[in-house]
DNA sequence: GTAATATATGAACATATATTCATAAAGGAG
DNA sequence: CTCCTTTATGAATATATGTTCATATATTAC
C-alpha cells in the first residue's frame, strides 16, 4: 500500500534525476524566498513606494502610511536587513531612502502580471 | 505631548500631499502583496522551478520536492488561485505546468539582486 | 543637570501560514 | 460492483508574522 507509486511517468527517471540535479542550492532558494517575502506585505510596499518618491524620515513615513511610528520602525528594520533601504543620520532624525535599483523593475513585473488578470 | 511632530521636513507639506495622492489604490497594493507572498516560500519556489523544467504530476512533484502529496496539493491550489500554474487532466492524473511567462523574469531579477549581496 | 524629540526595541498578542493526518472524491482495472 | 490509484480537502497543530504598547536610547535645547 505505497502512497506514491505514480505511474504517470510522462517523464523518465533519468530526466527527473537531471532536473533534480540542477535545482539551485537549498540555501539559494531559501534566500530567494526571504527576498520575496519582504515584498509580500502591503505596509512595506507602501513604505517602498513613498521612498521611491522621496527621502523621508520615520515620522513622515508614519504619517503617510497612517500607522504607528513603532510599526514603521519595525518594518524599516526588516527592509534594512534585506538591504532594500538605507538611511543617513542628521541629529536624532534618520532619513531613509531606497538602497536597491532592482525595486523598480520588480514593481514593474508585478504590475504587468496583475494587469493581465 | 504629540507623538509625531516631526520638524524634519526636508519635504514640504505640498510635496507630501502630492506623493500621497499618487500612491496606487489600496486594493492594487494589496494585490501586489498577495502576488509576492506566493513567491515568498521555498516549497512553492521549488515547485515553480521543477515546473519550469517539465510538466509534472502531483506525485512526481512530491517525490522531487521530497514532501507529502498533501502538502504539494495544498501549495498547488494556492499557485492555481494566483494563476501561476495550470493543469490538464488525464484520467486521475493531473499534469501541472507554468501558466505565466513572468515567472522567469521574476526569478532573474531576484537572482540578480541576491548575487549582489 | 532636566525636558523634549526622534527613533529603536522587547514583550505580548492576535492573526496568518505551512505542514501533517485522516479522509473524501473521482477515475480506471478487475 | 469492489479495489486501487491519484488528487483534493478539512481539521488540527505548530510556527511565523505584523501590530501595539511601553520603554529604552540618543540627540538637542535649555
Amino acid at each position: 500500500m505505497k502512497t506514491l507509486t505514480c505511474l504517470c511517468k510522462s517523464i523518465s527517471e533519468e530526466e527527473m534525476d537531471d532536473i533534480k540535479k540542477h535545482i539551485p542550492k537549498d540555501n539559494t532558494i531559501q534566500n530567494m524566498a526571504e527576498f520575496f517575502k519582504v515584498f509580500g506585505d502591503s505596509t512595506r510596499l507602501k513604505i517602498l513606494y513613498y521612498l521611491s518618491r522621496h527621502e523621508l524620515c520615520v515620522a513622515d513615513l508614519a504619517l503617510l502610511v497612517n500607522m504607528q511610528q513603532s510599526a514603521i520602525s519595525h518594518q524599516l528594520k526588516l527592509l534594512r536587513l534585506n538591504r532594500l533601504v538605507k538611511y543617513r543620520k542628521e541629529g536624532t532624525t534618520n532619513y531613509y531612502s531606497l538602497d536597491d535599483e532592482h525595486i523598480n523593475s520588480i514593481f514593474k513585473v508585478a504590475l504587468e502580471h496583475l494587469q493581465e488578470l
